[in-house]
DNA sequence: TATTGTTATACTCTATAACTATA
DNA sequence: TATAGTTATAGAGTATAACAATA
């Protein structure tokens, strides 16, 4: 395995999403939201609620730094705290009513604002770069933590 | 063109982006770098220089936080500025030889550190990926500016 | 006038480590 | 003992706007 053939797939990842990141981000920041915040608001988008712990899994946020950003989704009225039934320790974080609308007045426009330059692309090839990207992200998973497939939900 | 043809395979992006930053970032740190020096340090590797304005368009730095961060690189002795000879209002920024030694000593290994995941792939997949990644990325550059296709370098 | 880069400001994110409370 | 989350700390990244020097 040769690395000449890995790293023109690396690069190409990290460029198409830098692409992405810049069409995103001035988008999202004219909601007068973060990227990390809007990343918290669409993972809490349509579940019941998530953990703190489940928070940091899924946004790659660490724990600390965590409590910061819930914090200012609170501030903003975005999210609210409450104590989990089954373990103590534990709070989830789940969307206001406020929040639910926020969710749904940035998703969905920022879906349209992306969606021309998916469009570009033809249906067989989204479905096919989809797929590859699934199957990457897995592996990439499976390395981050050889032992423990179950974390590879 | 339903939405749902666009939103698998964003998600999938962003999913397998955050993936490999997983399984980069740690791997950047311990070389006492952030992400956002690393990407100067490899952006810079293998040129002769670039200025600042070059810089921050490819690495999506805005200028004001560009300088505080070749601020710190400079203090770290892996880059040094030098005078632009055509234009006196700009900075030429390049790899120090310690710079040079700092690319190859993180780079490589990186490369090594993420090669296992993208070995899963088969060179088939691999290059079908990576042309599908390129595709998408022009596509999203065209979005970005689409009056000024002589950006899309 | 427009552009390149600097500076000042204010805020957010970030990792880390020590800590509290619960399991 | 281990885990969930908080707090404190120090540093880095971030956008923005006003600014200087040059084109």
């Amino acid at each position: 395995m040769p690395k000449e053939t890995v790293l023109p797939v690396l690069r190409e990842l990290v460029r198409c999403y830098q692409a992405f990141e810049r069409l995103s981000a001035s988008n999202i920041r004219s909601f007068g939201l973060t990227p990390p915040q809007f990343d918290i608001i669409v993972t809490l988008g349509n579940t019941q609620g998530l953990s703190f712990k489940e928070l940091g899994e899924r946004s790659l946020i660490t724990k600390g730094t965590l409590t910061g950003v819930i914090d200012r989704l609170v501030e903003k009225r975005l999210v609210q705290c409450a104590l989990c039934r089954t373990d103590a320790r534990s709070k989830i974080v789940r969307l206001t009513a406020s929040g639910e609308r926020m969710f749904e007045k940035i998703f969905v426009p920022h879906l349209e604002h992306c969606r021309p330059a998916f469009a570009a692309l033809t249906p067989a090839a989204r479905s096919q770069l989809a797929s590859r990207l699934a199957e990457l992200r897995n592996a990439l998973e499976s390395a981050a933590q050889p032992c423990d497939e179950s974390a590879v939900a």
